[in-house]
RNA sequence: GGGCUUGUGGUCUAGCUGGUCAUGACGCCGCCCUUACACGGCGGAGAUCUCCGGUUCGAAUCCGGACAGGCCCA
């Protein structure tokens, strides 16, 4: 269409980019409700707004897009919906900051609408990068987790899990961050090293020692070995607790480690997870000593009112007053903080709300999915497995969606709103009808709210039309990408959430991608400068350089570090499409396509090699492995089209002959064909070439079906690159210009071959194809082994075997006997076990000799 | 402490269903401004494929162990 000198000769990628994501339109994107193509929903990750996408997020979402792109190309109906998980605490946690306040300082509602709005802008910043980065969302299946339509569903999907029994309240230990004031699940439990005492000190004659003194006043009871020798007598019998002077049970455990400390361990409620087993194991008593503030309780009495920082040293003190402290040692441990601020968190027993677990059915759910890549499954397994309570989703924090739930102030009877009337928040509506049991009308909201994460599970509902009841349309969604860092909640979560409210397994496929590292090999992180945004990346180098490097920086699933040669090695690779581009529509003829049929050797060649292209690069996008795919197309254009393909075929071009069509033709299909297999890929460069080529958009094209097979194009074809390779080197051997004049070459190959004159014109060269034989002396220098057929055949002989054959006289080894000697026994040659290397010598003759494999090249000299 | 994963020229990386000569990129050296491209072309140097042991005629590739790194977690 546009003859190549209105292209310009720098592709500018900022203008064209920007030119493009202009001009999409988003309807293009869109999922069609009414279609009859094969739907391929994509149950897409919903970002926490931070306000900042991050390099994490543009590889999950690069992956994403290839897909949806392709997908697309292939004829789906694709749904690539936007969702925003919106609660949770950092939000909140930045809100206090913002405004310098805690929670408690304003109303609630006011609380919420701080949150809200912060998010909101941080929403519309991610939309910004998101855009730049040319993905091609469906935004009109955009959600947002904290708008009453979809919070809706999450109070709806909790109103039938209580109903169904899967969802209970009960006074049971929880991780509890003290402050931020709420429970937390196991899921958010961070785990850091920290130094810390181990104190030894009497207890009531006994030595115990522990790390937590502060938790005395919660000693419940007394462990010890059942084999331990020392403690032999003291089972069944029972201690005084120093200072607080209560009785405890000592009580017999096999889990208690004889090695650690004395040997004898108090248990106190709680100090950690050991303490609840044990607690539950021997049906102990509950003495809670610290409460939701961190303080201590009257239990603690005389220590009641002290943080538990303030109390241990108090403690401490006073048993080093009654003389009881006995030594203290240094000891490294691994305490449990607050995934947020960081805070020890403290496992305390509350009335909460649970989620059952049953790991069972979430792991036959979760084997029906396809994972890739499949090592990831192991990780679900592994936390499946390892659950040992059920899941706490009841929080103690605002900026959340109520839990729907009344309690009748008078009966203290649930009581549930209808489901028509969702969403509410119990601390603001009050239900429409009195108490059912007793006909209160007085009535106390449940002021807990929900886990974030009972939001973000049900995203696969949502997005398959799930209206808050029975079976979504669309369910099951075909794919869930992901980070292999939210295995054990996101997916974990959804996979247990989609199989009890519809039952049956969420997604056809799952793709885990890997976390980005920075260039130093470690996790982004401020404390080591070592983040790369990707505005930095996208300013620089555009959004296509950055999806090359999503696409081929790493193998899919692994993690992959950041590298700014992969961004510019990106953009150089387009700026070498861009050239090559240029050159293919210099020669095209303007106006109508080209039906010329493709007669010549190298023309037919290039097609075969594209065919291959597209077989490969179509096997790897349908297996998700981006970097196959886009290393194939790489090799293809660079090496293939360019290096090879266009330096023989270019002097035909020129000349315009007959024979020129027949390149132009090949070219025109090439282009074609590479502008669709890029689209996905790198949509901008893909769009702008193909509108230069067709006058149409690359993105509503078929993906390319292209086969052509022409073993004779093939087999010449390479012979042909492999000779021009080989006189290019013995130029470059000579000092000569590779555009010099090479005078008269003879190429003599077993076949006849007709390359249309392509390897005399791109030698610069009188060469000819002959099947004759040089009159030259043909000279043995070695032999070549098959080992592929050598070792099965000889195994151990195989050895003895080449010894043998490499002692050979030269004229037996273009001859092979039947059988040669190894160790005094004749063993049978196998057929193509080896072939001799021969190099031909010319006397007296003026004539450079190059030999390739079964071709002969006979250079005469030019002057 | 556990699970998963990785260890390939100066740097990053492919190969890892075992078969003589190990892929590519960046960097380095040399030649070439050949009318698509010097953000290019051609050529070159550079790797005992972490180490030890095993299986095998043959191992970067399989097995065991060691060491080191990473991620996720207890």
């Amino acid at each position: 269409m546009s003859p190549s000198h209105q292209l310009p000769k720098n592709y500018d990628i900022e203008e064209v980019e920007r030119r493009w994501q202009s001009a999409w339109r988003d309807e293009d994107n869109y999922f069609d409700p009414n279609s009859q193509k094969p739907r391929f929903i994509i149950d897409t990750p919903p970002p926490y707004p931070t306000g900042n996408f991050h390099i994490g997020n543009a590889l999950n979402w690069c992956y994403i897009d290839f897909i949806a792109r392709y997908k697309r190309m292939r004829g789906y109906n694709v749904m690539f919906p936007q969702g925003w998980d919106c609660h949770g605490l950092p939000t909140e946690v930045k809100v206090e900051e913002t405004y310098g306040i805690t929670k408690n300082d304003v109303p609630r509602e006011k609380f919420r609408e701080m949150c809200r709005d912060l998010t909101l802008s941080n929403i519309e910043k991610m939309r910004t990068t998101m855009r730049r980065l040319g993905f091609s969302t469906d935004w009109s299946h955009e959600y947002i987790t904290m708008l009453p339509e979809y919070y809706r569903k999450t109070q709806a999907s909790f109103l039938q899990m209580l109903k169904a029994g899967d969802i209970y309240q009960s006074e049971h230990p929880v991780n509890f961050c003290t402050r931020c004031e709420t429970a937390i699940a196991f899921a958010e439990v961070n785990y850091a090293p920290r130094t810390t005492k181990l104190n030894y000190f009497d207890f009531d004659g006994v030595e115990i020692a522990t790390t937590r003194p502060e938790l005395l006043a919660a000693c419940v009871a007394v462990a010890v070995h059942p084999e331990d020798e020392r403690y032999r007598d003291l089972a069944g019998k029972r201690l005084k607790v120093p200072i607080f002077g209560h009785q405890v049970p000592v009580i017999e455990d096999v889990v208690v480690d004889p090695e650690f400390g004395s040997g004898a361990v108090m248990i106190c409620t709680f100090g950690d997870k050991t303490d609840v087993y044990w607690w539950k194991q021997h049906g102990l008593d509950l003495r809670k000593a610290i409460d939701r503030q961190g303080v201590m309780t009257a239990t603690a009495a005389p220590y009641e009112g002290m943080t538990s920082e303030d109390c241990r040293e108090a403690i401490l003190h006073d048993m080093q007053e009654a003389g009881i402290l006995k030594r203290q040692e240094e000891l490294e441990q691994r305490v449990g903080t607050c995934w947020r601020c960081k805070t020890p968190i403290e496992i305390l027993s509350e009335r909460q709300w649970f989620v059952k677990v049953h790991q069972d059915q979430i792991l036959d759910q979760a084997k029906k999915i396809s994972w890739t890549p499949e090592h990831m499954f192991a990780r679900m397994e592994n936390w499946a497995n390892s659950m040992e309570w059920d899941w706490c989703i009841s929080r103690q924090r605002i900026f959340a969606t109520p839990i729907p739930v009344w309690f009748c102030s008078t009966c203290g009877e649930m009581v549930l709103p209808a489901e028509e009337d969702l969403p509410i928040d119990p601390t603001v509506d009050k239900p429409k009808t009195p108490c059912p049991k007793c006909g209160g009308s007085e009535f106390n909201g449940e002021k807990d709210v929900l886990d974030t994460w009972m939001d973000s599970s049900i995203s696969v509902l949502h997005v398959t039309g799930w209206d808050g009841t029975g079976k979504p349309p669309l369910f099951p969604a075909q794919i869930r990408p992901q980070g292999h860092d939210i295995i054990r909640t996101w997916a974990f979560y959804t996979i247990l959430r989609a199989n009890a409210l519809v039952g049956g397994h969420p997604w056809d496929e799952i793709l885990v991608n890997g976390m980005v590292l920075g260039e130093d090999g470690f996790k982004m992180s401020k404390s080591r400068n070592n983040i790369i945004s990707p505005e930095e990346i996208v300013g620089q180098y555009g959004a296509d350089a950055l999806r090359q490097w999503g696409a081929g920086g790493a193998a899919t699933g692994s993690d992959i570090m950041f590298n700014w040669n992969d961004v510019v090695a990106a953009s150089r690779f387009q700026t070498k499409l861009w050239n090559i581009f240029r050159f293919v529509m210099g020669h095209l003829d303007s106006g109508t396509e080209n039906p010329a049929p493709v007669t010549e050797l190298t023309d037919r060649w290039l097609l075969v090699r594209l065919s291959d292209t597209v077989a490969e690069v179509t096997a790897a996008m349908e297996g998700y492995q981006f970097d196959r795919a886009l290393r194939a197309i790489r090799e293809f254009a660079w090496n293939t089209l360019a290096d090879d393909y266009i330096e023989i075929a270019k002097g035909r071009l020129y000349a315009e002959d007959e024979s020129s069509a027949s390149a132009c033709s090949a070219l025109r299909t090439t282009v074609d064909v590479l502008c669709r297999l890029l689209a996905p890929i790198i949509p901008h460069f893909a769009e702008e070439s193909y509108h230069n080529l067709t006058g149409r958009s690359v993105h509503k094209e078929a993906w390319p079906d292209f086969a052509y097979a022409d073993d004779e194009a093939r087999r010449h074809g390479d012979l042909l690159v492999k000779t021009v390779a080989e006189l290019r080197r013995y130029k470059h051997d000579k000092g000569m210009a590779l555009n010099a004049p090479l005078g008269h070459v003879m190429i003599y190959a077993p076949e006849p071959v007709d390359d249309a004159g392509d390897a005399g014109r791109a030698l610069a060269a009188d060469a000819r194809w002959s099947t004759g034989t040089p009159r030259l002396e043909e000279v043995t220098t070695g032999v070549n082994f098959n080992m592929a057929v050598i070792g099965p055949a000889l195994r151990k002989q195989a050895r003895g075997f080449m010894q043998a054959v490499e002692a050979l006289p030269p004229d037996l080894l273009k001859n092979p006997p039947a059988t040669v000697t190894v160790d005094g026994e004749d063993i049978p040659v196998p057929p193509d076990s080896f072939t001799p290397k021969v190099a031909y010598q010319v006397a007296g003759e003026e004539v450079d000799v190059l030999t390739l494999g079964d071709v002969i090249v006979t250079i005469g000299h030019s002057s």
